[in-house]
DNA sequence: AACCTTTGCACAAACATTTGCACAAATGAT
DNA sequence: ATCATTTGTGCAAATGTTTGTGCAAAGGTT
């Protein structure tokens, strides 16, 4: 058993006192060179390495980010966390990953944890039942900066970084209109969330103030299976749509499938338009499907991006919004 | 600013010894009930908290998993991920999640963390390139267990859970054969990886030493963009297969698009066996795509369990195999 | 020679917690 | 009355690191 490699430990057999050591190895200008030589030499002999936990304890801090999510596996939430975690990385801070299930008694918990561990910071996509945000708040009490993303509270006074949820859905219904398209099939989500009713109620005020009328049947649905129903249900007679609109990769997958099985080609016998996280989901068909991006990836740069002037002293409140982009496949 | 939350805290309010707060709170049977009482009120009113920097330096451990994984935005890892995150919460630990992107120079850096965190165990699914293992099992040295799974070291004596690569191949291989089928496009991965190799070595061993002769296309794609051109070479003509076997998650989303744009309907014009990590690609397709399972939340609990063994001392190495189902879609 | 400055290092406290040991007071036994 | 045991609490050390302060020796200036 080879002794642990520590700051005493070095002092010890260099004869030097700790402080001597630690400033050594900090390259302090009190520390003559000889000295820091034979410091530095024996540590890179012994492989020390600064105890992360002394550190943390005597700073009261630690370099890590707490990040709690509903869920991890999620078209959304993973290229969120792969961003976050690299830009992290890049800076020297890892990050603590805990999923809430979607659960507020276990969101409570996850904070916890958060507190316990004096994380840096937390970025938090709020489960859907969660009402009470107090304990949220609270951290920002003990100087721990919270980061809203995606699911956010209502009205609070809070960091928040959303997505264009309205732009993205006035970008749909605008190329809907561009492409002269006439009967839309629109399937939104869940219509008891937010961004459901923003992007719903964008999109029908567009499309129904538009002079050329066109017509709309929107309707919601909250899993792929149900969109799939859907659209086997809207799409097996001749009077078909001519454009399905999705309002998520979730609901777009359910489309497709329907298509599949109608055995419907795009876009001659009907167009296909989407919001998505990303390109993954429209590329997998081919033609590709035409989406509108609202990107897992920038949101997490951006949240990360507010996270470090939080760090760094900036303490305003303010919500930001990252924005949605149009991406031409050929599906429309 | 309230003060913090400590033990020292309460012991001066309470005019008693930090070591009685620490007691009662542990509920030892030293401290009379009247203290107890009123520690554990005073700390509930401050709302305290024990500091986890100062419990894991006492104690050099912490109640962290490391978990270094290519990349996390992969079919996957999530669910491997979403897996042993909820073991470990339940178990009231927490995950450190760190990416190497498939860089080994970042992988040692992650490595790094995981030792100056004190880690109380590392899971690691090593990059491609990853030649050097020694820095690994260092980590076992220093009493941190390290568990390997997914792509793992190749010949070294250390724990590796993995996939029942050889038996997923020849499940698939033998239903091909129980199907009668004549000809076969195998499209496998990387060849270079060792997954790769034992199952287009299976794969081929059984479809070839079967009596009525089978005729086998067996090819390499790297992405799914190529999987995807490999299926337009292959199949364009109509002396085309009429199997296509894929042997993974990504393969498959490039020859759906392949069959796709050749209008080809399955499972009449063309049929379809892949082995992938869940149901959610192969469900994305009507008919859902008939898939052998090898299950990232599977390997998740596995590997936690087999972590866990470890932490309790069970100290012995092991390969374990999380076996391969056969799941029936409507595609052969 | 007396004084000041610089150089190079050591001491000690602080961070929050846990725990072996000591110790005083109270109780009980002889 | 003496001794032993029990009960409840405090002391101090230990974990590894950082940092303000002290201090001695060496060198330089008058």
């Amino acid at each position: 058993m080879k002794t642990k490699a520590t700051l005493k430990n070095i002092s010890e057999t260099l004869q030097i006192s700790i402080s001597t050591v630690s400033r050594a190895l900090k390259n302090h200008p009190d520390i003559s060179e000889e000295t820091k030589r034979k410091v530095i030499e024996l540590a890179s002999v012994i492989e020390y390495e600064p105890n992360t936990h002394a550190i943390n304890l005597r700073t009261n801090k630690s370099k890590l980010f707490g990040l709690i999510v509903p869920v991890i596996s999620n078209f959304f939430y993973h290229s969120f966390i792969a961003s976050v975690e690299e830009e992290a990385r890049s800076i020297g801070y890892s990050l603590l990953i805990l999923q809430s299930g979607d659960d507020p008694l276990i969101e409570l918990e996850n904070l916890r944890l958060c507190r316990m561990n004096r994380v840096a910071g937390v970025f938090v996509s709020i489960a859907t039942h969660t009402k009470e945000i107090k304990p949220f708040l609270k951290l920002d009490e003990l100087d721990i900066p919270v980061i809203f993303f995606d699911k956010v509270p209502a009205f609070e006074a809070c960091n928040k970084i959303c997505l264009a949820d309205a732009e993205a859905a006035s970008l749909a219904a605008e190329l809907i209109i561009a492409k002269n398209k006439k009967k839309v099939l629109a399937i939104f989500g869940n219509p008891e969330l937010s961004i459901t009713q923003k992007r719903q109620k964008v999109f029908s005020e567009i499309l129904s103030s538009h002079p050329e009328q066109i017509k709309v049947i929107s309707t919601n649905s909250d899993s792929s299976e149900d969109a799939f129903q859907q659209t086997l249900q809207f799409c097996s007679s001749p009077q078909r749509p001519d454009t399905i609109f999705s309002m998520s990769d979730e609901i777009l997958t359910g489309v497709m499938k329907g298509v599949q099985k109608l055995k419907l080609t795009v876009p001659t016998d009907i167009s296909v338009l989407s919001i998505c996280n990303n390109n993954f989901i429209p590329s997998l068909y081919d033609p590709a499907i035409t989406f509108i991006e609202t990107s897992g990836s920038d949101l997490g740069k951006l949240a990360f991006k507010r996270m470090m002037d939080y760090q760094s002293g900036k303490t305003f409140v303010q919500q930001l919004t990252v924005p949605s982009t149009l991406v031409m496949g050929g599906s429309i």
